[in-house]
DNA sequence: CCTTTATAGTTTCAAATGAAACCATTTGCA
DNA sequence: TGCAAATGGTTTCATTTGAAACTATAAAGG
């Protein structure tokens, strides 16, 4: 056979790859929110996140947060700092370990809180028009199936 | 009514919340395939995605590989650049309008790519693995609909 | 006790990212 | 022609992000 005669290459189709496609549709809509939270209330994602477990978990501390976010804990120092400078977060020490923080939100916080919940279930809302009742609910358990497993990818 | 009585701040249940689980899931997806490029071939996500490009459309400038792979200008020239320095890549000026660049894979990156993209097949598997038939197709429809959309979350 | 080890959180430094400004070339059109 | 606008691409600068080092406090073991 001739030295350059056309390899089978088997390129990928990037417009059929799972991976590609979610990552193109979650930064599409995380795209839209975080330009929605910044210019209507300052706050950024990682900031709303933050906010939005402290409203239902008051005083966890910052490494809680973390866990209930799936932030790290330089992300959420970061974000605590700035919600704290803002008066949205009140930062307490906990009486008995004082490395610990407890942290809630203020008023100021609960009345941000107040305004942007609604808007993020009307951005959900807004998204889950464009499917069918059937597709809505198998979308669920197939986030349920993908975000419960041990480990993505092959632990090898 | 008392001044203090407790409101109902219906706070939002992040781990329900659509946006976020995508995010949460995508995430680490693409943190699992961009660790294992990485640390097998230097190879970013972003290069990875411009070579899988060049692979099926051999010639394209830096603005039709920007259109096919949904990445800016700016992250394009830069991975290119990467590429070409490493050899992966072959950049020429395209005779008829001098701006425009011409953009192929050489035999390296010919050799990476066919490494690469079976690996990748292989990640899609494991992750579609977790799924079944039904849930497969179902998933297939539902990407279609949210990524066809003319955009993403309100016009308003 | 008092020394190690672990935990909570912050700081620091380097790399990734995005927006805007910036060249170079080409196109549209007066 | 020749000048304004558009296009392809790169550079620059500011911001974001992540990993590792660091500080402070607490728990555990001799």
């Amino acid at each position: 056979m001739p030295a350059d005669e056309p390899h089978d290459h088997a390129p990928l189709e990037l417009e059929h790859f799972l991976p590609y496609r979610l990552s193109i549709l979650s930064n599409r809509i995380s795209q839209v929110i975080a330009r929605d939270y910044q210019q209507r209330f300052d706050l950024s994602m990682t900031e709303w996140r933050v906010m939005a477990v402290l409203a239902r978990h008051a005083g966890l501390s910052a490494r809680e947060v973390a866990r209930y976010t799936a932030m790290d804990k330089v992300a959420v120092s970061r974000a605590v700092r700035r919600l704290v400078a803002a008066g949205r977060v009140s930062r307490d020490s906990h009486g008995a370990d004082r490395r610990r923080s407890v942290l809630d939100l203020t008023a100021a916080g609960w009345a941000i809180h107040d305004t942007v919940a609604p808007l993020a279930r009307t951005h959900e809302r807004e998204l889950l028009a464009r499917l069918s009742a059937d597709e809505r609910a198998a979308l669920a358990g197939i986030l349920d199936r993908l975000l419960d497993g041990p480990d993505l990818g092959s632990e090898a």
